[in-house]
DNA sequence: AACTTACTTTGTAAAGC
DNA sequence: GCTTTAAAAAGTAAGTT
């Protein structure tokens, strides 16, 4: 009987040491990230409900605390965007991603799909333009999104396409590469998210 | 009209059978011509017919999985020229074993494009898997028959995990009605 | 900019680690 | 869980010409 309750303090100790170490991380990855608090208490929170539903079973801590660092970034509407992520964890992009949709299903977290939107004031920020080519891209992503153009593409790519797109229309060009680059994705995406765009708009 | 029905197409079957005899895999390697064969790598045997084309993992234990026929007929087909193979090799092989289709991946054509946003919120958040940055298709998993669709932005689909070929139908039907029901199909 | 090749997702069996 | 096999869908990426 001692030797049970030993037993029980010592997994209630190593519980304890594991969730501190998963909070710590997220923590590390948040400032990483440089998305706010409420962010990262929102990911503790789905990590704590993973914890109680017994989820991370067979599974990194890492890798758990870093999906749900990506899903809690989605549900406070500033993404980050897998490759983002990987870059500030030690867990592959790939391991990253099934975990997340593990951890969505068996949580029931319900995500709606990233809205490229959302990627907008960032990648504006990041490339110092206008006000004006931020609206203009959001303009373009509601209406071509409308007529179902972004159905199976990137909201990272499609986000990037827009911006372009909304550069050039307000005279304030920002190149393919310098786009790509801010958003993470190719100049080969942005063409071709771009030229859907143009063309559903109607601009020739 | 053309009903989505007509535009299946049967892509892949999988099935499993065994000769009921054991195989010194090495000498039958040897003796294969084409076999691939690393037991470091994989334990069973990669032999490919081409007429039909598939490719049978031959194992150890004289179990037999056949994949990449384009029908049921076709898994028949290759696995008769794998057994007369064998038997040609002087292992005895049973006249007619048994062979259990396990999995029939099917494509479909819905003929017009999709909401894929729209749908995911149609068909309801808990049902369905949509991660556009990971792969384009809207994951979408049936109860009856027991399978899982892929729908993409084309409206082309592919369903897997049935067993026979009418599944494939049944799951397109579901899939219409339920879209059009929600009116994500005009 | 075009082409080619390759990887992402889904199911499924097999034997072994 | 992984390893291997096949096939489709469409998006993204990387390498070559």
């Amino acid at each position: 009987r001692l030797r049970k309750w030993q037993e029980r303090i010592r997994t209630k100790d190593a519980g304890e040491r594991n969730l501190q170490f998963a909070l710590s991380e997220i923590d590390r990855m948040a400032s990483a990230l440089g998305v706010p608090r409420s962010v990262r208490e929102v990911a503790s929170v789905i990590y704590r409900r993973a914890l109680a539903e017994d989820l991370i079973r067979g599974r990194s801590i890492e890798g758990v605390a870093t999906s749900t660092l990506y899903a809690a970034c989605r549900q406070e509407g500033i993404p980050r965007s897998l490759e983002e992520v990987a870059e500030v964890s030690r867990v592959d992009q790939k391991e990253i991603g099934r975990t997340y949709r593990y951890i969505s299903q068996e949580l029931g977290l319900e995500m709606k799909p990233v809205d490229p939107k959302q990627y907008v004031p960032r990648f504006c920020s990041d490339l110092g333009v206008s006000e004006e080519v931020q609206s203009k891209a959001n303009e373009i992503i509601d209406t071509t999104a409308e007529q179902g153009l972004l159905s199976g593409k990137s909201p990272t790519g499609y986000a990037a396409a827009a911006i372009y797109a909304a550069s050039l229309l307000c005279n304030e060009k920002k190149t393919q590469r310098e786009v790509a680059d801010v958003a993470q994705v190719t100049e080969v995406t942005i063409r071709n998210r771009y030229q859907e765009q143009i063309e559903a708009l109607g601009i020739h | 009209m053309t009903d989505p029905k007509e535009t299946i197409n049967i892509e892949n079957v999988v099935a499993s059978t065994g000769i009921g005899q054991e195989l010194d895999l090495q000498s039958v390697a040897m003796d294969l011509e084409g076999a691939d064969y690393d037991p470091e790598q994989f334990p069973g045997l990669v032999y490919r017919t081409q007429n039909p084309k598939s490719a049978a993992l031959i194992f150890r234990s004289g179990k037999i999985v056949c994949t990449g026929a384009k029908s049921t007929a076709d898994v028949h087909e290759s696995l008769e020229i794998v057994f007369d193979k064998l038997r040609e090799l002087n292992i005895q092989v049973n006249d007619d074993p048994e062979i259990v289709v396990q999995n029939i991946v099917t494509s479909a054509d819905l003929g017009r494009n999709l909401n894929l946003n729209a749908i995911a919120i149609g068909l309801g958040l808990e049902n369905i898997e949509y991660e556009p940055e990971q792969f384009p298709g809207l994951v979408y998993r049936l109860d009856e028959p027991e399978v899982v669709a892929l729908l993409f932005g084309s409206g082309k689909l592919v369903i897997t995990g049935g067993k026979k070929p009418e599944d494939a139908e049944q799951a397109v039907d579901k899939i219409v009605s339920r879209l059009e029901e929600l009116g994500l199909l005009e």
